[in-house]
DNA sequence: AATGAATGAGATTTCATTCAT
DNA sequence: GATGAATGAAATCTCATTCAT
């Protein structure tokens, strides 16, 4: 039974293996420009291998997606806690996402897989219905929401604010500024101007929402 | 040479309605949709024709880009004038991004070649030198990065804030609830929720540079 | 407009070049094993200009398909006149197909690619309802179902079979004997032996349909 | 050697199985849209194993396809005894198609393998040598055209018939229909019309071969 | 003996681009 | 100057078959 358990393994790894490649190659480009000849040729399999463990470009892409969804939420939700005040739950939220995309660059993925696969339909929809619960990035979108609610309630945000709207803003600037980011040389992204430049539009964003006459202490976190 | 000029004419005719026809199908969908083959039946030209006023597709669709980006900034500077304060300078910035996102739809077009023509490249390149004074986009971000210049000079906005990296910002912001809103179905994109969402972000941002004590009047322009 | 029509009619041989050098593949193989890129090769055209002429491989087998049986059924009705008996009906309708079995081959292309595009449909459907009246191989089915009524009415025919039943049977057996027939190597087909198989096959239905009594003569016609 | 009889025996069953598999595939589609990885599937082992058991899916195929044809022509074969009469053995031999074509499944299986494995060969060979001698069918032909000679001598078919002529006939004809009702969806082929629609073939070709005078109650068997 | 995994070869289709007329 | 016609190159996907374990 050893020997099965590895052999699962080892596909799990090829499966992985192949994410992996996918991932790179949209990484050097986008995900438009990735085809199915460009994966497999990088993970030195052949085209028809790939079938065998993803039916189709569109389940491979969309997993990857996905995963990179998964991975980021939970990384950003593992370091919250829900009795961590406003401004801490922000700047871990903040402060994940700069690692993020320092580090592993799964927002990057997200951003190239969505616009390949539905670029009619933004990643984070501006939408009537705040319907944004069934997926990851509603439970992103919740945890937000949440911390900004907590804000108003320690008197630190303008209580005139809605904290779903808001939330919803908050997003989508922060996704966007990623986004823009997203299509820099590689090398620039992680440059100190680039995350200089991220914290400043927080930074904005925070006042802007900032109840009139927050101690402005509370922001300066932000170095 | 009467009959040279009516040529010249002609031709500059051409090319564009072969222009206004390729940006009117990116509207319908995205550029990346749109093929050669599109265009010349909507312009009922054949394709080879295309071929003889733009060398290849990427041409066409980088100069519909630069016109879409001139045009934009030009329809926005026409209607400021140095004399205009700040707030009013960017009242009518504002109000031309909204405008032109209702009216005219070449902030789309933008956002959807440069998505799809060089999706490496930002639109509004964050760089660290401020090289954008070449092309147009530097005019308009001369436009704004001055309008702000003049809020810290009327004690408007915080005077510790670099007016340079602000309307960077500023402009980044902007252009990404416009090219979330710009994924949408062309019907709701000018929906009043999107118009109000877009209202909302605005009103956030000015918030965020405002300098502290100035007087909330200041930003009532926003309904 | 003389160049017009030149390029019309050189258009239209395209077309038709393409069908002959699809004809000729089914011919030496099946429906099923001609390939795209066969017929290119075959035609000394590339696998893409086949699509200018035909959207896809079904729509080209089809019009095939489609042209063989009007083809087939024109070249038999042509021949017919109202006023003709049963007989004389009958002995021309036989010496069609055993004519254009010979040398046009629009059958077997018929039978070939019928079983490759519909193969669960038989060409002829022994259906309870006898709608076959809406294509053309219902024009062929009222040619003959018409011959043998006038065969009952002329007392050659036994009076109490159904005229549709029994054309419908012909066509089936008449086909069939064709069909087994197109699965033979090209050369046999037009041997003495298989014509003369399928005239014995022809005598003994029509001697099964006889009227009982009927002079024998009536049925000599086949050599 | 029990062991090796036991292993014996258990390799045939798997053969079998898979021939079963394939067959039921077979008859709910058409062998040519049967894939090896079908077959596996259903088998529940794996397309590797299939390859132990048939050197490949021609192999496979062909196998069912003699079986099939052996199968078909042994119930019948059982069913006749040398003493019988013309009619009977013909009865019998036409309850046989009917019987099997609604029970056993393997007519159809037949046809649809020939179909594919071998469109360019036809089941029955109309062929000038009579060689069927050598396989099954051989067998089968020289059953009909036995049948025929009786009748020949009970003075009930026409003597100016060749009876192997005639035998050869018959077995396409009938054929031919069971082909063309093979085409059928499953469930229609069982109805009653489609019976009857072979019966009336039947009778017609009994009548085409009948001796002149003939008592028409010979025929009557057939209701 | 059985199989999981891999693959070569090939099928259909699309599209930007070219070129003779 | 305009275009109809043609195409090379590439994309996605399938399937019979093989081979190490």
């Amino acid at each position: 039974m050893g020997i099965l358990e590895r052999k699962e393994r080892e596909k799990a790894k090829r499966r992985e293996l192949i994410k992996k490649c996918a991932k790179e190659l949209i990484l050097e480009n986008t995900a438009a420009q990735v085809s199915m000849a460009d994966i497999a040729e990088k993970a030195e399999l052949s085209k028809a291998t790939l079938y065998l463990y993803f039916v189709n470009k569109e389940a491979l892409f969309l997993e990857i997606f996905n995963e990179s969804t998964v991975n980021f939420t939970n990384r950003v939700c593992s370091r919250l806690k829900p009795s961590m005040s406003c401004i801490d739950t922000l700047k871990i939220i903040w402060g994940s996402y700069k690692e993020l995309f320092g580090e592993s660059e799964d927002i990057m993925v997200i951003f190239s897989i969505s616009n390949y696969i539905e670029p009619n339909i933004p990643f984070l929809q501006i939408e009537e219905d705040s319907g944004m619960s069934k997926n990851t990035s509603g439970i992103f979108y919740s945890m937000i929401s949440d911390a900004i609610k907590k804000g108003i309630d320690e008197a630190i945000f303008d209580p005139t604010i809605n904290p779903q709207t808001v939330g919803k803003t908050l997003i989508v600037l922060f996704s966007s500024i990623v986004n823009s980011a997203a299509k820099l040389p590689k090398t620039a992204r992680k440059s100190q101007f680039i995350l200089g430049e991220m914290e400043n539009t927080f930074k904005i964003i925070l006042r802007g929402i900032a109840k009139e006459g927050a101690d402005p202490l509370y922001f300066s976190f932000l170095k």
